[in-house]
DNA sequence: TTGGAAAACTAACAAGTGTTAGTTAGTTTT
DNA sequence: AAAACTAACTAACACTTGTTAGTTTTCCAA
């Protein structure tokens, strides 16, 4: 591991428990021995850490959601999919996926704006997938994006509470979500 | 109305859009055209602002779980009841809310550990619902830890999109959110 | 009209912020 | 052996933070 990931790592963790404006420079080189002023030999400056962070998780989501919408299946099995790549790359690193969920905000304008506009076409290949449900006759005839805008956040939630040492691991989550989404709580 | 509830609802306003830590007393205080030190005259100190913010929303919430889990149902209609209480609540002042979900964290210590043992135990009220369903027969044997996190994840998210002049109002809102936890996407 | 509280002000504080400059010791490459 | 690079350091800058003290203005009831 190279000292640049070990401040990375370490970064994230801080700004998982106390917030990235929380989180000093001052707070990263203590918990890595140095003073702040020598991190800046490893990164560029502390957006970095966000900029990075938000835009790597945004790019793994958008690797998996491709990967599935292009793939003929139907939506049912489309949706499962998606939801096994997201809950895969959001169980994957909890402290980086607490950063693209909440800190984002913190992202300079320009950056943000960016996030965004990155964010909103995930939720539209999404959106769509509801709607080829819909259009397969499979799905009720619901708000697409008031469905998707549930899962997202159920989907997102997961972050807040799984622990890699708890009982339940990413795959049963998922399927669990998948089930749930797809035939809600009632019987019948 | 007051000036103290001026500066509050200002506040919050400011908050909403940039964070707690990010919203400084001379933010507040130019965004009601005054000073910051002026600002004292009407609240003790910044940290009031989030108190009274989470705490008046956890006792809305608490207050309306109560009112479900104190009549007697069943647990299909507590829960259409309970989600219906809580998007009124949260719904009701979106700036309000936002401090509520997203920056209790910043709460002192003492203060942080009294809110989430309140949050905890009105997770469990929820849950309580859940599990009743399971024993009245009428609810699938999902794991309700798992399923009351992802309910409240979904009723908690409402406020991220909702907007008071959109199309959809809280009582439609609450009514489709139990639909869809209830009997979810798929038909059949 | 006046007395006194309420609410504003100015000034300052101590602490903390991200970041840059300049330097140094140790290692690697030429 | 000389030059370049790496990664650490100390010191400092310019600014922001929440908050307090002390003072002045505003405003309303008597």
């Amino acid at each position: 591991m190279t000292r640049r990931q070990e401040i990375m790592g370490t970064a994230l963790g801080l700004m998982r428990n106390k917030g990235y404006l929380n989180t000093s420079m001052r707070d990263i080189a203590s918990a890595v021995n140095m003073e702040a002023a020598s991190l800046y030999n490893h990164i560029k400056n502390k957006e970095e850490i966000l900029t990075n962070t938000c835009f790597g998780l945004a790019e793994a989501l958008e690797l998996g959601i491709k990967e599935v919408n292009d793939i003929y299946f139907n939506a049912a099995e489309k949706l499962k999919m998606a939801i096994h790549s997201h809950i895969t790359v959001i169980t994957q690193d909890l402290n980086a996926s607490h950063l693209f969920i909440h800190e984002w905000r913190h992202l300079s304008e320009a950056m943000r704006n960016q996030f965004i506009s990155r964010r909103d076409s995930y939720e539209k290949e999404f959106r769509d997938i509801v709607i080829l449900g819909f259009e397969e006759g499979e799905f009720k005839d619901v708000d697409p994006k008031f469905a998707t805008l549930t899962i997202l956040a159920s989907l997102n939630w997961v972050s807040e509470w799984y622990r890699p040492q708890g009982e339940m691991q990413p795959k049963e989550i998922a399927e669990k979500l998948t089930q749930f989404i797809l035939s809600g709580l009632q019987k019948n």
